[in-house]
Parts: C-alpha cells; sequence; structure tokens
RNA sequence: UCCGCGAUAGCUCAAUGGUGGAGCAUCCGGCUGUUAACCGGAGGGUUGCAGGUUCGAGUCCUGCUCGCGGAGCCA
C-alpha cells in the first residue's frame, strides 16, 4: 500500500516518523476556511481530542467542493505528511485527493460558535461532536476504567448486582416501580386494591437504588468487591447534581473499619484522577481554559494533600464558632445543609473533607453503631463545587444489634432477611462506600451540571432521546 | 415538590406601551497560509401557548407549558 491508514492521535504523538509519508485519514469536518485558490479544513477523526490541519488547493479536481464543504461532513483524504508553516501545528496533511463520503446538511445546528450547554442539552445526539461534550464524555471512559483497574489490580472482585430488585434497599429513595400489569386496566383484589401478586414475579418489582447490600452478601466470600452499574432514583429533584438514572461504583471491603474506608476512598479519588491527568491532558487544558479556570490548580492541589477528617459533632461546633450568617440554622441532630457543606468543604479547608460519625437518627439503618449510642460510623467525602461525591459507613456486623435497629426504625426485619441472615454465618467487620462516577466526572472536568456529563440524562420532563 | 428568573431569526442576545435589530450561522461575491480567518452584499420573524387591559402589546395583567438557577431528597 503506498498510503497509509493512520489515525490522528499517532499523527500528533508522532509527527516526525511521518514526515514526507502518504497517508490516508477518515474523520469530520470541525471547521474550515477557504480562499480563491486554497483553504483549510480541520478534521477530527474521533481518535484524539485535537484536530488535525488538511491544507486543500484548486489542484482538487473537485475543490469546488471542498471550498465549501460544510462543519459534520465525513471525508477521506489522502495526501502528504509535511512540515506547516504556521504556528499553532508543526505539522499538516497536504490533500491530494479528497473523497466526500456524506455531506452535511447545512442546517446543521452546530456551528462556527460557541453555543450554551442548555441548547445543546436538546440536542445530545450531536452535542459529542462538540469539543466540551466530546472532552467530558473521553474523561467519563477514562474514569469508569481507571475505577476498574484500581480495584481490580488490587484483587477486588466485581460483582454484577441486579437492576430489578424486590424491595427498597435502605431507604435511600423513592423507586421507580416497573411492571408487566395492564395499567389500564389492572387485576384488583377483594379490597379493591391493584393485585400485585399477579405480577410476572409474583409481587412488585422496582429499579435498584443501590446494589450495596446485595454486594455486601458477595464480600462474605471474596473479600473484597464492587459493583459498578446504574442506579435508579424516582425523586423529583430538579438540580444541578441529581439525575434519574445514574452510575454509582459500590466498594465492600472485608476485616476493615471506617479509617480503612476513609483510605480506600481517598486512594482511589486519588488514582482516578492521576489516570485523568495521564490520559487525558488535553481535555483537562481545555476544561481549565474554557469550563474552570482553578481545575488544574485544584487537582494538583488534591493530588499532593491529604483529605481532611471532621467529625459530624466538630463541624456543627465549627458552624457555630464561624459567626457565618447561614440560611438555615446549625442544630447537632439535624441534617447538615448544602450551604453547611460548602462552607466546611470550600471556605474552612479547600479540599475534599471526609465528615464522620454522624447521628444515626439521620443516617441508614446498616451503619455500625458508636460506642457513645448516639453516632454511627459513617462518612460523606465533600468537595469543592460539588458537595456530597461519597456516601459511606462501617457496617453494623451483629445479627442481634442490627435486627434491633431495624425494630427501632420501623422497618420489617422479615423484608430483609436474607440481608441479616449473611450475618448470622460468619460474620466481621466490614464497611464501604458509595461514589457517584456522574459528581466525580463533574469534579475532574469542571462541569458543573449532571445533565452534562451523562451521554443521555435523564431528568424530570426530560426523556427525548 | 417549594422559591426565584426566563422564553424574540438556526444560535447568542438587544428593542422607553408607538415601523422588531445586531453578531455568528446560511446564501452570493472578493481574497495565495488560514487558526472560532478576513472584507462586501442578500435572505431569514405568527416575539413559547391561551386569554385580558389598551386607540395601539415583544413590552402591562391572568392562566398554562417548557427551561434555567437555588432549596429539599442524595450519589
Amino acid at each position: 500500500m503506498s498510503h497509509l491508514q493512520i489515525s490522528v492521535k499517532e499523527l500528533l504523538a508522532n509527527g516526525e516518523k511521518y514526515e514526507g509519508n502518504k497517508l490516508k485519514l477518515s474523520g469530520w469536518v470541525r471547521t474550515s476556511r477557504a480562499s480563491k485558490t486554497f483553504g483549510f479544513v480541520e478534521l477530527n477523526d474521533g481518535s484524539c481530542f485535537k484536530n488535525l490541519q488538511i491544507v486543500f488547493d484548486e489542484s482538487l479536481p473537485n475543490f469546488d467542493e471542498i471550498e465549501k464543504i460544510s462543519i459534520g461532513s465525513s471525508l477521506e483524504i489522502t495526501g502528504e505528511w509535511v512540515r506547516s508553516p504556521g504556528d499553532k501545528q508543526p505539522f499538516e496533511l497536504k490533500a491530494e485527493e479528497i473523497k466526500v463520503i456524506g455531506f452535511a446538511s447545512l442546517d446543521n445546528p452546530i456551528q462556527k460558535k460557541r453555543h450554551s450547554f442548555e441548547f445543546l442539552r436538546t440536542i445530545a445526539h450531536l452535542r459529542p461532536r462538540t469539543n466540551t461534550f466530546m472532552a467530558t464524555f473521553r474523561v467519563r471512559s477514562i474514569v469508569s476504567h481507571a475505577i476498574h483497574k484500581f480495584f481490580q489490580d488490587r484483587g477486588f472482585v466485581y460483582v454484577h448486582t441486579p437492576i430489578i430488585t424486590s424491595t427498597d434497599a435502605e431507604g435511600a429513595g423513592e423507586m421507580f416501580r416497573i411492571t408487566t400489569l395492564d395499567m389500564a386496566n389492572p387485576p384488583r383484589t377483594d379490597e379493591g386494591k391493584i393485585d400485585y401478586s399477579q405480577e410476572l414475579f409474583g409481587k412488585s418489582s422496582f429499579l435498584t437504588v443501590s446494589g450495596q447490600l446485595a454486594v455486601e452478601a458477595f464480600c462474605f466470600a471474596f473479600r473484597n468487591v464492587y459493583t459498578f452499574g446504574p442506579t435508579f432514583r424516582a425523586e423529583n429533584s430538579n438540580t444541578a447534581r441529581h439525575a434519574n438514572e445514574f452510575w454509582m461504583i459500590e466498594p465492600e471491603i472485608a476485616f476493615a473499619d471506617l479509617n480503612d474506608d476513609m483510605a480506600l476512598a481517598q486512594d482511589m479519588m486519588k488514582y482516578i484522577l492521576n489516570e485523568v491527568m495521564t490520559h487525558a491532558p488535553n481535555e483537562l487544558e481545555f476544561f481549565n481554559k474554557f469550563v474552570d479556570n482553578e481545575l488544574l490548580a485544584r487537582l494538583d492541589n488534591v493530588v499532593n494533600s491529604d483529605f481532611a477528617t471532621i467529625t459530624y459533632t466538630e463541624a456543627v461546633d465549627y458552624l457555630k464558632k464561624s459567626g457565618n450568617k447561614f440560611e438555615y440554622p446549625v442544630e447537632w441532630g439535624e441534617n447538615l445543609q448544602t450551604e453547611h457543606e460548602r462552607y466546611i468543604t470550600e471556605a474552612v479547608f479547600k479540599k475534599p473533607v471526609f465528615v464522620i460519625d454522624y447521628p444515626k437518627d439521620i443516617k441508614a439503618f446498616y451503619m455500625k453503631l458508636n460506642s457513645d449510642n448516639k453516632t454511627v460510623r459513617a462518612m460523606d467525602l465533600l468537595v469543592p463545587g460539588v458537595g456530597e461525591i461519597i456516601g459511606g459507613s462501617q457496617r453494623e456486623e451483629n445479627y442481634d444489634v442490627l435486627h434491633q435497629k431495624m425494630l427501632d426504625i420501623g422497618i420489617v426485619p422479615e423484608e430483609y432477611e436474607w440481608y441479616q441472615d449473611i450475618r448470622k454465618y460468619g460474620t466481621f467487620p466490614h464497611a464501604g462506600f458509595g461514589l457517584g462516577l456522574e459528581r466525580a466526572v463533574m469534579y475532574l472536568t469542571g462541569m458543573k451540571n449532571i445533565r452534562d456529563v451523562i451521554p443521555y440524562p435523564r431528568t424530570p420532563n426530560s426523556l427525548s432521546f
């Protein structure tokens, strides 16, 4: 073959190697500019964030066609790899032949200009072709891979916990009911209520709100395990950091306490961060320039410093003594408000902070009770800009204590029989946490809205794609 | 769900209750090294929907729809 098929990524990485070579490329027009007898096409072939400059002139038989090429059109180009006289790129491809594979209609909403994120959300099927979203979704992919690498390298076993569940796993939120009944005319019981016993499963079924309870059972066999999959919450949440479908990573570690749990969370966050800095430097540079000017400095700071730790009780004292006027009063026993969390992580520590040992009444039933009988071994990791990114705890491993706690809180123990059962047969201290994938991506990119880090976001009143 | 703000050309926005404009995009023309190229010209509108006030409504009032920001819920 006289023409070498090659990617833009390889060319930008090893330009010298190919000088003078005849090359063949394919990709999409990002932008183009033309004069009377020559012009430039910036080509993106998907292999990397950056574009490649193609130079063409009137020696092309289809010069008239290329001169007017539209944004988004797909091309196949053969040409010579030569040094570029321009400042912005050392090399460029001097086209000898440009084949238009698919001409993009002129009403393409993606233009040679800056678009608002709100508008791009309305064209979620086209937005990955823009710089911001190409960068975001590549980072999302790298983060996902990094998470698997981190856990697999440490011997964790990946467990596929079910998407369909029968119970509200932990009171984590409103659930989506799934049904096979004819909702226009559902079967009724004698009392006139919908007869869910006629469901396919013989009872009500829902989409999972967490894989934690299910993965805990595997922790009793494989020691260290994790789940990584989609999660569904039916809340009518209208915020920049909640979605109805999102991805969650939930490790569970054996013979471990809350300190081990926090150490794992910190190692994991730093590992992911390093991976993104190694594999997506161009993307991070872009985010730093156009999305969040403090991103690189912040990430650098995180990699090179330990996360802070503060107990809930200390945090409450701190907030009370801060002299800061909060819209909501700070009171021991109440949940920390978003403004309180922001103050702690953004104003006081200016870096990720673990808040631990929360009052038992505001946390889930499975969390390990402290010896003070008032607080549980829970931890939230707060980060500047995003807020809560991780929620975790040491679990209550004592069968009787767990059972009593369920009764106290008003949970029907029979519905969680298997979950209690695992503790009957060889229990031990264990802990785990849940990391919101989207929140991690937001933190790593500076993107401010969860809708802009999910390929096709599902939020209230939004299901167009 | 609650509070606040908004909806005008394909996009981003302007327009004192009195003839709806600009930049970008598109189309036409010019330009021999551009970098979101540049220069000249043209086309492009049921001002979110439904009512109301007024001689006259993009502008004021009511309702609705949708969106955004904040809060709650949490990851």
